[in-house]
DNA sequence: TGTACATCAGTGAACGCGCGTTCACTGATGTAC
DNA sequence: TGTACATCAGTGAACGCGCGTTCACTGATGTAC
């Protein structure tokens, strides 16, 4: 096998990104590191050449989770412009994203497991991303004080319906969840611009 | 000590509550038998005597614990008339709920975790029960289609709102995010009943 | 160009610990006579 | 009332297994000469 710094990068890329799979579908403890080593085709002992210990792992997967997630749901695809709310708001509430929960937000599927933790540090990493997808919904609303509760009530309901909708055993339940709260997202921004006209 | 056949149910109830604690606090997978029959003032042994493993005992707790969490905040506390969206969202939406997991709403804690989980007949267990909370909030907010959708926007952002709330670390902005959510279900329950005159 | 050596990513056996589960036993209660 | 016995909730030692972590070793690569 190849042994250049280059690969061992490449290495370590592969086993975070098996495990900002897995966090999202199993959960922050769901992580075995005989598991992540074998999808990552190495063996368990050499994981901590990558990492100092499991912790130190489960962080850095946290954050390369929320990066992904960002990216897949907030920004839009191949563009640099913020996206229209409708944008967002049909990637995120949509079956697909519902039905991919290891490749989608993680604030999500994580929330509840960060609420948990006592370290102040990966809860301030998280909130960081909350806030900041806030603002670019508020502005993707139009700006101001208004916006800015609306779209902190729109994410809100959208992390709740995504979670929801995961819950629900029957498709078809699950599936109007999700269409609720699409609308009830495009209500509040058609608010938000009656009450504050460009 | 005592072996009547009350005593054994008492001990039961013991298990069985702090089990449901345990879940909302610290997640499904959070129990340990040894530490749960010690808070039972009970030793690890006896476990089996009462619940035939780990998987049933946890079952049943979240059984348990959507039940209490249920009774707190859906219905009044000492009467049989549903209650208003106002004193309904109140509670919901307070600090004293984002700081007491424990006693609180299982579906906010633990959705992530129920949809994690490939039992169907535990996700179906959550499902009705928030299905339930749906038509409670629907007829507090008169009724109609337009208040079921109300209604199951208004869980989605109560339920987004109470787990970001509990992830930031800074309080005043956590009180804030409560806060936002709450005025956000009260003017959907506003609109629901303008279009909607009784 | 060829040979010897240093580097270092990855290997795999081993260790220690926690935890779910089992089981033979204890001792208090209630019943039979 | 008193004695012997059956019941059974609870005890605590022991087992097995998984998993995080350690560590001596391997073998491929790149460099020095």
């Amino acid at each position: 096998m190849g042994h250049s710094q280059a690969e061992k990068a490449a290495s370590r890329e592969r086993i975070l990104d098996n495990a900002a799979r897995q966090i999202r579908e199993g959960g922050l403890e769901s992580v075995s590191i005989a598991e992540l080593m074998k999808a990552a085709n190495l063996t368990h002992g050499g994981f901590y050449g990558h990492f100092p210990s499991r912790g130190a792992l489960i962080a850095a997967a946290l954050d390369r989770a929320l990066d992904q997630g960002e990216a897949a749901f907030v920004a839009a695809p191949s563009s640099k412009v913020p996206g229209s709310v409708k944008s967002i708001v049909n990637r995120y509430l949509s079956p697909a994203h519902r039905d991919s929960a290891g490749g989608g937000c993680a604030v999500a599927s994580l929330a509840a497991d960060v609420a948990r933790s006592d370290d102040a540090e990966v809860r301030t990493q998280m909130s960081r991303r909350v806030e900041a997808s806030v603002d670019r919904m508020a502005s993707a609303m139009g700006g101001g004080a208004a916006a800015d509760n609306a779209a902190l009530l729109a994410w809100c309901a959208m992390i709740g319906a995504l979670a929801l909708s995961r819950v629900c055993p029957d498709k078809a339940r699950s599936d109007e969840i999700l269409k609720v709260a699409r609308q009830g997202v495009l209500d509040l921004e058609a608010q938000v611009r009656a009450e504050n006209p460009a």
